[in-house]
DNA sequence: TGTTGATCTACTGTCGACAAGAGGCTCCCG
DNA sequence: CGGGAGCCTCTTGTCGACAGTAGATCAACA
């Protein structure tokens, strides 16, 4: 991941200097995040098998890009953790494995609750809102058993609670877990047998954040997270220790 | 920064598998890596200043290496934090700012009596003399006013706890961390009038930390990455909101 | 005189070709 | 028949050259 904490000279968040235009920034689209976004997906959707090699020259090829700009995007998701670089082997798709689910899963336990104290000022207005929408997408999701937005709508939930928090570490930090997070949810849905319930899980998260109490509120994240993650492995031996790593 | 949950096949750390024989693995010198390095210590040692840009050409030539091992070594220190690219604009020296040492610092105070509740159990054999060592080191330092040594040894004494830890996501964590840790110390120098301070400030915090008792090691690490930031940033306006942050 | 527009330069982004390492295969030798 | 040295091929690593962009400089114009 890219905990960059320096940001670029001109990613103005939400300062607005002369007469009030904020008209959001455009993001440059440059080739190397396109093609990352690319594989992201491919590999989100289990396009691309986790352990499988990513050769450079036939991906390029398929993508009509050189190698120079896929190797960059190569590089991003390996930040991301969905890609594992071995120099003079190559790249391969990461293989999620119970334990680096579960050690994502510990310091969420003792930064999330930090997170929503920081967001706790900007619960109210605009954004609650937010939250509220992805909790309504999420229930949307679960009613057309539409697995990928549920997942979509559970992942935006708790970035925007990182993103309110307006911590640009926590942030980092997050969208380094979230890929990964996807990654391992839709591989493992099947721990889900009903995806209300973890529409109902989360509207009952948000109940206790509304509270204001601090140790309810960290009581609840540690057994959310709990659940979401311990609950998984027994069943899903396929991604346990999976890492003779390479293979 | 790199904070990739599936380690390289080889890249077992402390790990003795067979007779004991840990000869210590030899890790692969590739090309961006040891060009990294040299730029690394280049920026810690001010050679490169804060803020100043790193044109690909000119230092490849330097280096006597062609762009492209060049660029990926950026990229490397872009994930460490110490280089902030820009699309179309090139590679600068991170500037430090203030801001961004708090956001570490309050990080730190969350997750650092986490990882000495994870290492104690391993805090007593041969771990234990890891870290004496990085406080004799930190201690001759001090006699010698070798501020460099010092600020090497200081950050040893916690990268070791990351790494008793054997906790992957926290040691990568505290590597993240650690190279503007030392970009700060060694430019913010001048708020430690007496490096022995330092040495007294650590061993206070082991003593702590043999009591085994959680609540006051939290309490300590509080004091300890407080003192340690906020301390600073008074004096230093050089590092005060220096992110133009915007604008 | 302030502002707009073109041009110019220096840099980053991209490309295709070449070099070098890794792993598997065959063939030779004990 | 087993072991090992040497090739052989595929892949990644590196290179030098080209294309495109950002910012500065400067001229034309209202």
């Amino acid at each position: 991941m890219t905990l960059s904490p320096n940001r670029p000279p001109g990613s103005t968040v939400g300062r607005r200097e002369d007469g009030d235009i904020s008209l959001g920034r455009i993001h440059q689209r440059t080739t190397p995040g396109t093609v990352a976004g690319v594989l992201r997906t491919a590999i989100l959707d289990g396009t691309l098998a986790p352990g499988s090699q990513l050769r450079e020259a036939h991906i390029a090829a398929d993508l009509g890009v050189s190698r120079a700009p896929l190797r960059e995007a190569l590089s991003i998701l390996a930040d991301e953790g969905l890609v594992v670089k071995i120099a003079y082997k190559g790249a391969f798709v990461a293989e999620v494995s119970a334990k680096g689910m579960a050690e994502i899963a510990s310091l969420r336990k003792r930064l999330e609750p930090y997170a929503i104290e920081l967001a706790m000022p900007r619960l109210s207005g605009s954004g609650r809102t937010k939250i509220v929408r992805t909790l309504q997408d999420m229930a949307r999701g679960a009613d057309d058993g539409d697995l990928a937005r549920t997942i979509d709508a559970h992942m935006s939930f708790h970035r925007v609670i990182y993103e309110l928090s307006e911590h640009g570490l926590l942030l980092d930090l997050w969208r380094s877990w979230e890929s990964q997070l996807q990654l391992f949810l839709s591989a493992d849905h099947q721990s889900f047998p009903d995806l209300h319930d973890v529409v109902a899980e989360h509207e009952r998260l948000l109940t206790i954040i509304d509270t204001g109490d601090l140790e309810a509120i960290t009581r609840e994240i540690d057994r959310h997270v709990h659940g979401s993650i311990d609950a998984a492995p027994a069943g899903s031996a396929a991604f346990d220790g999976s890492q003779p790593s390479n293979a």
